[in-house]
RNA sequence: GGCGGAGUAGCUCAGCUGGUUAGAGCGGAGGAAUCAUAAUCCUUAGGUCGGGGGUUCAAAUCCCUCCUCCGCUACCA
């Protein structure tokens, strides 16, 4: 039995994520984390909302709402969401504990010591009128480049040329339209990434069995232009871990925060310590995870997260850590993601294009989002969700596959042989060779979860279930019963065996319909089927079982139109 | 512009450390079966592997070049 800490990245707080967020971290992270679980590994998956940041504040002032009172509610709303679909988080944290910002303020005065911090002055935009600093991309104006006149400070958007905010002419706040704008003086915190360079460059380099995506993002930033760069880790907001030099007051940086790109990776850690508090767990506990110096030295760490999240992973945050030179663990694999379309462009959660979470789970159970998200994961580019795909592969995949496999073997025994598993007859060759090709499929499958390959994993699912109806199909007992009803219940009783196998090496993707599996069957034997055989008789002769409710209802035609037509404006 | 990813059957994708007739699922066509959510199973059609050039006995796979789509480009997170 090994050890996994489980993290995916941290959903930003400003809002309900889109089907895109969720299969680009919390759902591959589940999927791993439940697998890992299901094989009877220790696991601790945690995730958390992000809440700190110029966006959190504004979206706050929109609600009419104070920042903090806004942050919970809308971490309660994302966890009631995390919970529909069935992220089975161990701890879904916040940024914004005190855990968080004492961890925060202690890497930040261990980096000071440890001569990796560097204070600098700096010319920001202020806000007259806003009564606040603005981001670069806050600050709009007409670009000096192509004329547009919605550009924004950091880039336009019409020509793509980079900016910075005092190249704009006729500069206005995006917040307030304000103009009264100026260039104050201001000093910031950096973390001197550049001393780091070439501890994380070996590291990255030492990383061999990482994707492609992960390891190219991070070469690139290290090797671009004159290599990896100090990056400003304050900010003069109001919203945020107070910038101190671990416990004590920070000279100069009064009324300053640490950027939510230094806070929320720490979140990680701290959440492990939120996780621990809320479940009566000492500290000892949480570090055993955390800390090399105090058990964490067999963990295995994996981190899910998009691709646009992968600089923060493999550099700022290792940098943070390397440069603490503490006995933290470090990740062991970034499995990273590419986006997912919707219907010809992208989700857009501005624009409300595409479909949310909570939108989702109002028109079907998870599992039928969850089947079609992992089986159509975007791993090696980018990938695209079309409401004729979707009706089509849930429909075929989980109702006339799986589902359906369900029915016709429960009804058959039902209706022939009553409730019970039944006795009569022994397995023959026909039954070996199901054995043997299920017990090559589910090695292969194992072998893909492992390896963390979501789509083939889900395509040897699906192949497993195949063999379920070829098997039948061949076996035919609906016809030996004529002529030896013995041997008819010896196949009922292996498909019988068959849906409790199939509850449990399923759950990883759609838990939901494999406990309703597994409770349809009487058990509760979750064990994995390490030897096939043995799983297959693992429900005897004369065992009580129910025919359950159909599992999945299928997609009609006109459910998919209405839904199109729904999802593709925008969001009321 | 720079960097990265992608371009393979109608659709979604695998293959891509070069090597027998380029694969899978869906969809299409034909058939079998009738236990089942008209659900299943079998058979089958369909591709000059984005274009062009090159290396090689041999290229979807390696090299060059061009085209198209997407992402990132360091103060959004």
């Amino acid at each position: 039995m090994a050890r996994y800490l489980i993290t995916s990245a941290l959903p930003y707080i400003n809002g309900i994520k889109h089907l895109g967020n969720l299969v680009g971290s919390q759902l591959p992270a589940d999927l791993i984390a439940r697998y890992l679980r299901g094989r009877g590994h220790e696991v601790l998956f945690l995730c958390a909302t992000d809440e700190h940041g110029t966006p959190a504040e504004l979206a706050a002032a929109k609600a009419g709402k104070p920042v903090a009172d806004y942050c919970a509610e809308m971490h309660e709303v994302q966890a009631g969401i995390a919970r529909g679909f069935g992220l089975s988080f161990d701890h879904f944290g916040r940024s914004s504990s005190v855990q968080n910002r004492a961890l925060t303020q202690h890497f930040a005065g261990v980096l000071a010591d440890n001569g990796y911090i560097q204070e600098v002055s700096e010319k920001q935009v202020y806000s007259i009128d806003d009564g606040r600093f603005l981001p670069d991309r806050y600050i709009e104006g007409t670009c000096p480049n192509c004329g547009y006149d919605k550009a924004r400070g950091d880039q336009c958007e019409n020509c793509t040329k980079q900016l910075d905010p005092t190249d704009l002419i006729d500069p206005r706040s995006a917040i307030s339209g304000s103009t009264r704008l100026e260039v104050r003086e201001t000093k910031h915190l950096y973390l001197r990434q550049s001393a780091l360079k070439g501890q994380i460059a070996d590291w990255i380099a030492s990383k061999t069995d990482w994707p492609v995506l992960t390891t190219s993002i991070a070469k690139k930033w290290l090797t671009d232009g004159d290599g990896l760069q100090d990056r400003g880790i304050t900010r003069d907001l109001n919203w945020g871990v107070p910038v101190k030099k671990g416990e004590a007051d920070w000279p100069g940086m009064e009324g300053k925060v640490f950027y939510v790109w230094f806070d929320a990776p720490v979140e990680y850690i701290a959440c492990a310590a939120e996780w621990a508090e809320a479940n009566g767990k000492t500290e000892a506990e949480w570090e055993r995870w955390w800390r090399t110096d105090k058990g964490a030295g067999d963990v295995t760490y994996l981190q899910f997260m998009g691709k646009d999240n992968v600089p923060f992973h493999t550099l700022s945050f290792p940098a943070t850590l390397m440069g603490a030179a503490e006995p933290w663990k470090m990740v062991d694999y970034i499995k990273s993601f590419n986006y997912l379309n919707y219907d010809g462009g992208q989700f857009s959660t501005s624009q409300g294009r595409g479909i949310f979470m909570d939108q989702a789970l109002s028109i079907l159970p998870s599992d039928y989002w969850r089947w079609w998200l992992l089986s159509h994961a975007p791993e090696s580019s980018d990938a695209e969700f079309t409401w004729d795909n979707f009706q089509g592969s849930v429909n075929k995949d989980l109702a006339d596959v799986l589902g359906n496999l369900v029915s016709r073997v429960t009804k058959f025994c039902r209706a022939k042989f009553g409730e019970v598993v039944p006795e009569g007859g022994s397995y023959g060759p026909r039954e070996q060779e199901l054995i043997a090709e299920l017990t090559t499929r589910l090695r292969a499958y194992e072998g893909h979860m492992q390896a963390m390959e979501v789509r083939k994993s889900a395509n040897e699912l699906r192949a497993i279930w195949v063999a379920g109806n070829e098997y039948l199909q061949s076996a035919a007992p609906w016809t030996v019963i004529k002529t030896d009803p013995e041997q008819a219940q010896a196949m009922v009783r292996l498909a019988l065996n068959l849906i409790r196998l199939y509850a449990v090496i399923s759950r990883p993707f759609i838990p939901d319909a494999a406990q309703a599996m597994m409770t349809a069957m009487g058990s509760d034997d979750w064990a994995w089927p390490e030897d096939v055989a043995a799983a297959l008789a693992t429900l005897p002769a004369g065992h009580a079982f129910s025919v359950p409710e159909v599992l999945f209802t299928k997609i009609t035609d006109e459910n998919s139109a209405d839904w199109q037509a729904q999802f593709s404006g925008i969001r009321s």
